[in-house]
RNA sequence: GUGCCAGUAGCUCAGCUGGAUAGAGCAACGGACUUCUAAUCCGUAGGUCGGGGGUUCGAAUCCCUUCUGGCACGCCA
């Protein structure tokens, strides 16, 4: 639909000598229904302008688009209406998705871009639970949008690899694990280990005292100290990229905290040549009262480093590893203020590319109106979310499909992506409060609606005998296009680009997953209206539509990160 | 206290660079499986777009104000 809006606005920009291109573009719009056209140009903007009512000017430009791909104009209380012609649509829309299969959507428009994401970033040590999930997903189709889009993505995992806790973990271990219990039961040891610390230290706070010791011994590299961490480290991780696995994500680079230990004391030194630093109290500062801002904290007054000085070096590193065009950090809103404060640091370093810097936020997750929190007991672990959500998949597939091969599988894939899909079908900005039964549930705008119209498709396909390399334009004509089923199904199918633009532009994959929604509502209008195979004259057409569902969806699918469901 | 964000149907949310009658899903009620997968589809019902001003030919959308909720505001990340 991009290239027909396209093309009309090439064409009444000849008409309307004060308007650009890029003003029509912006100006022209979908009709909300049928009968209004397929595209519409409000003229109320441009009656100051030309100095005639809306309804003159509309009434000017009905005969002003004698192009072939338009059917009719219409002029309605100041709207242009414009009706495209059907063998367009159908041959050139269908088309295209019919010859781009699993690359419809894709571009190369941004090819020799780099894009790094920072997303997920995990504590280690620590298992993986439901607030650690929004960034992953959403960080994760971010990754998928640029790629659509031809940018070279570097995936970053910017692990919580470093801490004081480390010095509570080697006491903790010291007194109540063993070797094998670790290697036995990996992260949940570590967490029964972590857990307990913290009520004894209540009783002996001098076990305190002992972790900070550890700690401190940790970053002078004490040997003893280096090699339980990194085992600590390793063993989590292995859990961590179970999780991984099941979502289906890969990250490029593991570089997290403990890796710009090193790279720090010489941005602190370069803010001190740029006289960027000042004394506070002891600590030192960036002053950003100029800019509304309170002071951005670089080192504490006992000398040690901070987030901000953390996140500086690595953006520096960053910059001069992968040299990006953007790099996106995948955190919540309640780190805004942080963000705008370092980028802002960034660039009174003189550094240009701290306007690539950009902070995607996205909302809190809540259970029962309160913070998820690990000590309170107040958390979902994503494995025990992930089991429960597989287990009533299972038991849905065992009543309806009993003989299905691959179960557990499927299962899992579709346990998976419904909680993914839900995770990401608002405004990345809206705050979840987690419950059960939401999470759970199946029916509606979900993730298993789509991937079993995903399915239903594929079946479709499965039965029509028609093999990938049949699928052509061969033999069809724009009159197989019988009935607003139909067309309304390809007015849907053909919006993917746009969506994929806004998407990137806003970098809000629940505008995919919505999209995704109202594809397969027309879709399953259109099976429920008409029959596929049985069709008489227009049986190739309509297989051809469902092949063009097929490779949206998938591709959609793709972008959002769900498994493609051949079979349900 | 200051700043940022949110407030749309009983519930969860779209729509927000101003545009045609404010849309979905869930829940409720009534229909559709001898037919390509009924995890589907169709229909009914449900709204002073938090309140009040303003700008405009036109406001859920922009501005001001006010109420409610969340988050952030120096040695955590």
């Amino acid at each position: 639909m991009k290239d027909i809006k396209s093309v009309v606005a090439k064409k009444l920009e000849k008409s309307i000598e004060q308007l650009s291109w890029t003003d029509i573009m912006d100006n022209l719009e979908y009709p909300p229904n049928p009968e209004m056209g397929d595209l519409a140009l409000p003229c109320f903007k441009l009656s100051r302008v030309l100095r005639k009512s809306p309804i003159a000017i509309a009434d000017l430009l009905v005969n002003s688009l004698d192009i072939d791909i338009v059917e009719k104009c219409e002029s309605k209380g100041g709207y242009l209406n414009i009706f495209i012609k059907r063998e367009y649509m159908v041959n050139n829309i269908l088309k295209n998705m019919v010859i781009g299969k699993e690359e419809f959507g894709k571009s190369n428009e941004n090819a020799g871009k780099t894009v790094c994401i920072d997303y997920s970033a995990p504590n280690i040590a620590k298992p993986f639970h439901i607030g650690h999930l929004r960034s992953t997903v959403i960080g994760h189709s971010i990754r998928r949008l640029h790629e659509f889009r031809g940018y070279k993505c570097v995936g970053i995992n910017h692990l919580g690899d470093w801490g004081t806790q480390f010095g509570k973990l080697i006491v903790a271990y010291k007194s109540w694990s063993s070797k094998e219990l670790i290697e036995e039961k990996g992260t949940e040891e570590l967490v029964r280990i972590y857990v307990k610390f913290h009520s004894e230290a209540e009783k002996d706070p001098s076990l305190n005292d002992q972790a900070r010791k550890w700690f401190s011994r940790l970053e002078k590299k004490d040997e003893e100290a280096v090699e339980l961490w990194k085992w600590f480290k390793d063993i989590s991780l292995l859990d961590i990229e179970k999780t991984y696995k099941m979502l289906d994500i890969s990250f490029d680079s593991y570089a997290g905290e403990s890796f710009y230990n090193d790279k720090m004391e010489p941005v602190i030194e370069e803010l001190k040549h740029k006289n960027l630093l000042v004394n506070s109290d002891g600590a030192m500062i960036v002053n950003l009262e100029e800019y509304n801002m309170p002071p951005c904290l670089i080192l504490k007054s006992d000398g040690s480093s901070l987030y901000a000085t953390r996140d500086i070096a690595a953006a520096m590193y960053r910059k001069k590893t992968y040299d990006f065009d953007k790099c996106i950090y995948v955190t919540a809103t309640a780190q805004d203020l942080h963000f705008k404060q370092w980028f802002k640091v960034v660039e009174l370093m003189g550094y240009k590319w701290a306007k690539d810097l950009k902070h995607v936020g996205f909302g809190m997750v809540s259970m029962g109106g309160a913070k998820l929190a690990t000590r309170e007991g107040n958390i979902i672990y994503l494995d025990d979310l992930f089991s429960e959500a597989a287990k009533r998949v299972l038991d849905i597939i065992n009543e309806k499909n009993p003989d299905m091969e691959d179960k557990e599988q499927k299962a899992l894939d579709i346990g998976v992506g419904a909680i993914v899909f839900s995770d990401l079908s608002n405004n990345r900005i809206k705050d979840i409060d987690f419950s059960w039964e939401d999470a759970l549930n199946f029916d509606g705008s979900t993730g298993p609606y789509v991937q079993y119209t995903y399915a239903r498709a594929c079946s479709v396909l499965r039965k029509s005998g028609l093999i990938e390399d049949d699928i052509n334009m061969d033999n069809i004509e724009p009159s197989h296009m019988t009935n607003d089923e139909e067309f309304a199904l390809l007015k849907t199918l053909s919006l993917f680009n746009e969506k994929i633009d806004q998407a990137l532009k806003d970098l809000e994959p629940s505008c995919i997953s919505r999209y995704l929604i109202d594809v397969c509502m027309a879709f399953n209008k259109f099976y429920n209206s008409h029959t596929i195979l049985n069709a008489e004259d227009n049986k190739k057409f309509r297989i051809l539509l469902t092949a063009a569902v097929k490779y949206v969806l998938g591709n959609g699918l793709y972008i959002i990160g769900l498994k493609r469901t051949e079979r349900v």
